[in-house]
DNA sequence: ACATTAATACGGT
DNA sequence: ACCGTATTAATGT
């Protein structure tokens, strides 16, 4: 458990003991894929860390249709804003097996009121977050549908990136039905964008991973 | 919406 | 564990 609390940046200044004492409160379940980690307005309130694997935070539309916010991987944080009430919390699936600790939100409350600096780290880590998102929208807003999705993919093998010879794959196992709920287009519109990207040699799929072979020809329309 | 293809689950050995 | 096949899921148009 230890172990893998020292992977989370959030707690780079913090010393063994102090991991120590974290642990005492934490508890771990492991979710397979696709299981469903975190539904909104769960009674019990609780701060998550997600030690091992990949979830996708969504929210589901009026019809259906689901707004993927962010994927997460090992070393991130969620759950955090359940503490407020008018927030409608998003869902949170595995997208790979997963391991995820957990504490209950009034003992990381008493950890914060112990310790100041993790206020502050996570005052900073949600205000990233909120970056990110603020940055995604005026793309969602503004630009057409191969412009988002090669500005997707671009993201995605920068932040998930796997080595190949090649080119760069992307580490994440995902749907056109998921690339479409990133990019908020329909699935038929992901698989009629993404097809040329494919026939231009841009980008290969390797068993269902994404493999980018031109980034600079995605770049340059982006 | 439908036809095709890929991935997985299942059963027998 | 391995292979072939049935079933389901993902994709392309």
């Amino acid at each position: 458990m230890l172990w893998y609390l020292k992977n989370f940046n959030i707690f780079d200044n913090f010393s063994e003991s102090d991991l120590e004492s974290f642990t005492k409160y934490l508890r771990a379940e492991e979710f397979d894929k696709g299981e469903t980690i975190l539904i909104p307005h769960d009674s019990e309130r609780h701060v998550y860390f997600l030690m091992k694997g990949k979830v996708k935070v969504f929210h589901i539309d009026e019809d259906g249709r689901e707004i993927i916010l962010v994927i997460l991987r090992e070393g991130e944080i969620f759950g955090l804003l359940a503490v407020i009430e008018e927030y409608s919390n998003p869902l949170v699936v595995a997208l790979e097996e997963c391991l995820v600790g957990y504490m209950h939100e009034s003992d990381f409350q008493n950890l914060m009121e112990e310790k100041p600096e993790l206020c502050f780290t996570i005052y900073k880590y949600i205000g990233k977050r909120l970056i990110t998102i603020e940055n995604r929208l005026d793309e969602l807003l503004f630009q057409d549908i191969p412009t988002r999705l090669a500005r997707l993919l671009l993201r995605l093998s920068r932040e998930y990136p796997r080595e190949r010879d090649c080119g760069v794959q992307i580490d994440l196992r995902l749907t056109q039905q998921e690339i479409a709920d990133l990019i908020g287009a329909s699935r038929e519109a992901t698989s009629a964008a993404l097809n040329p990207f494919k026939r231009n040699g841009w980008l290969e799929l390797h068993q269902r991973y994404i493999c980018l072979h031109n980034s600079e020809a995605l770049q340059e329309l982006a």
